[in-house]
RNA sequence: GCGGGAGUAGCUCACCUGGUAGAGCGACAGCUUCCCAAGCUGUAGGUAGCGGGUUCGAGUCCCGUCUCCCGCUCCA
């Protein structure tokens, strides 16, 4: 990362923090390593994301309907979509290289080194320990044979570590009788299982969609860059179900949509780039990520993943379940395929915070220096929406201003001052990314009109007041 | 997890070779001002991350610990 990057990058967290977006977790303790806590504002511009992307899912398509999942979920649901295998693997390093290993792994590269007779034995060794999650057996199994690291050559190694990427807890109040389940690591799994109770309430024919918006935890092994990677994040998915062989043209109408949506924010191409999967994960047939240029370089921040009938015929088979669609066109039962819409709430925070804010310097006519943070956040999502400014504390402006705060804040969030000058009033707005602020003055006395002051061009005009919300909401639309 | 750096008021920082904490900005209250921060007055706010040690005395020296940042590592 290029320190001018880093530097900005900074920039913006402790922006995030000074002005009410983003706090540390229990920062009064210290803070809790990678968990962030959504302030006044930050928790506004949050929901405005979601529900424009939960609008645009569901409203906006007709075969689209949405759910809300509990996070808990039965243990087998993670057996079946191969959570628990794949996300719990014991894990050693080697101190000399740095290097981290999966044990399996390491032991089984050392015994392909040995006779036949000899490897068979250890690795039935290691079979056993491990379903005992005997993890000391398995250290002195390692260090008994002088298994040494490929890379530093050295047999010198930690202790061997469960890495369970998922948080397990209790279902049931009383210890010892209680049943360990997990927080789910994805949302997907709940609109999974509940495809046949949504395919038939609400009488869906494929292809159709369930959508979700919700949050998922994960241990990350490490979690930084703020709310990049946390250990708890929200998740806005789009599981849409489609007839075996159509997945193809499906998973490229959704590439081409979900790029739209990205766009409709008015962030530049350029920021955008795919990044396709040379190997998709073992369920997916075809897998590309979106990525942004965020301070710290092109991440990920959405997938769209041709997901085959993997999932669903996962939960058939652990559930017994009849998960399929009878298809009146073609007269046939089928598991649907699968094309997946994930992307990350948070990180679509961070990546709106890190395209709007800007620090701007210019000169003044009268030749002195002038300067201000400000937010260019799309009006869509900005938290408040207007500002409403008395020019003066007196002379009944405060008066006309109250008024038009009562008559506008139902229709978009408003907000009202009347302290310090003019000036500082509208440093503050942009600060936190109010797209527009309109002033009270004495010409308003006398023809019922306001000034309405755009944010990124700092230009204004002038306005009827009768006019006002019809306007502003025009504006806000408008982008 | 490993290595490096940093932790003093909300923010940016000062306190030189140890002698019981200051400034600017910000916030709040008020005054002034008819349009883009840095006019005026006043107020609040810090047991110097936390714990221990050395010392007559530690923000300042030593040790430990926590948190954050950077790099590596890890990552469906």
């Amino acid at each position: 990362m290029a320190s001018n990057d880093n530097n900005r990058f900074q920039a913006i967290i402790a922006h995030a923090k000074e002005y009410g977006f983003v706090f540390p977790s229990s920062e009064i303790y210290d803070g809790l390593s990678a968990v962030y806590d959504y302030g006044p504002w930050g928790s506004e511009l949050k929901k405005n994301i979601r529900d424009y992307w939960w609008k645009n899912m569901t409203q906006m398509h007709e075969n689209i309907v949405g759910i809300d999942a509990a996070i808990f979920m039965h243990p087998t649901t993670w057996k079946a979509s191969g959570h628990v295998d794949n996300f719990s693997d014991p894990m050693i390093d080697n101190k000399d290289s740095k290097k981290r290993y999966r044990v399996d792994h390491l032991v089984e590269a050392y015994a392909e080194t040995l006779p036949k007779e000899k490897a068979d034995e250890i690795l039935s060794n290691l079979e056993k320990l491990l379903a005992n999650e005997d993890f000391a057996g398995v250290k002195k199994l390692i260090d008994d044979n002088k298994i040494k690291c490929s890379v530093s050559g050295t047999a010198n190694w930690t202790d061997v570590r469960q890495f369970n990427l998922m948080f397990s807890t209790q279902l049931g109040s009383v210890a010892g009788e209680a049943d360990t389940i997990y927080l789910r690591p994805e949302t997907a799994q709940g609109i999974f299982v509940n495809f046949l109770n949504v395919q038939k309430t609400a009488r869906m024919k494929v292809p159709f969609g369930i959508a979700q918006v919700g949050k998922a935890f994960r241990n990350e092994i490490v979690a930084r860059q703020f709310i990049f990677r946390m250990r708890e994040f929200e998740q806005m998915e789009m599981q849409f179900f489609v007839r075996p062989g159509t997945q193809k043209e499906w998973y490229e109408y959704w590439r081409e949509e979900r790029m739209k949506w990205h766009l409709s924010f008015g962030t530049p191409k350029e920021k955008y780039q795919w990044h396709v999967h040379a190997k998709p994960a073992f369920y997916a047939d075809n897998a590309v990520d979106i990525e942004y240029e965020f301070p710290f370089g092109f991440k990920e921040i959405e997938g769209i993943h041709s997901r085959t009938d993997y999932d669903l015929s996962q939960h058939q088979k652990f559930s017994g379940k009849k998960m399929q669609y009878f298809d009146n066109e073609i007269n046939q039962n089928y598991v649907p395929y699968v094309i997946e819409t994930s992307i990350g709430l948070d990180r679509m925070f961070l990546l709106v915070l890190s395209q709007a804010y800007a620090e701007e310097k210019w000169t003044k006519e009268d030749g002195t220096e002038d300067s201000r943070t400000v937010l260019r956040l799309p009006a869509k999502v900005a938290p408040i929406k207007l500002a409403i400014l008395p020019l003066l504390k007196k002379d009944g402006l405060p008066e006309i201003g109250r008024e038009i705060m009562k008559d506008c804040r139902d229709e978009f969030y408003c907000f009202y001052e009347e302290k310090d000058a003019i000036g500082k009033r509208y440093r503050r707005m942009d600060a936190i990314g109010t797209p527009f602020c309109i002033t009270v003055d004495h010409q308003t006395k006398e023809d019922q009109t306001v000034t309405i002051r755009d944010r990124d061009s700092m230009k204004q005009e002038r306005i009827p007041i009768a006019k006002l919300k019809e306007i502003v909401k025009a504006k806000i639309k408008g982008e």
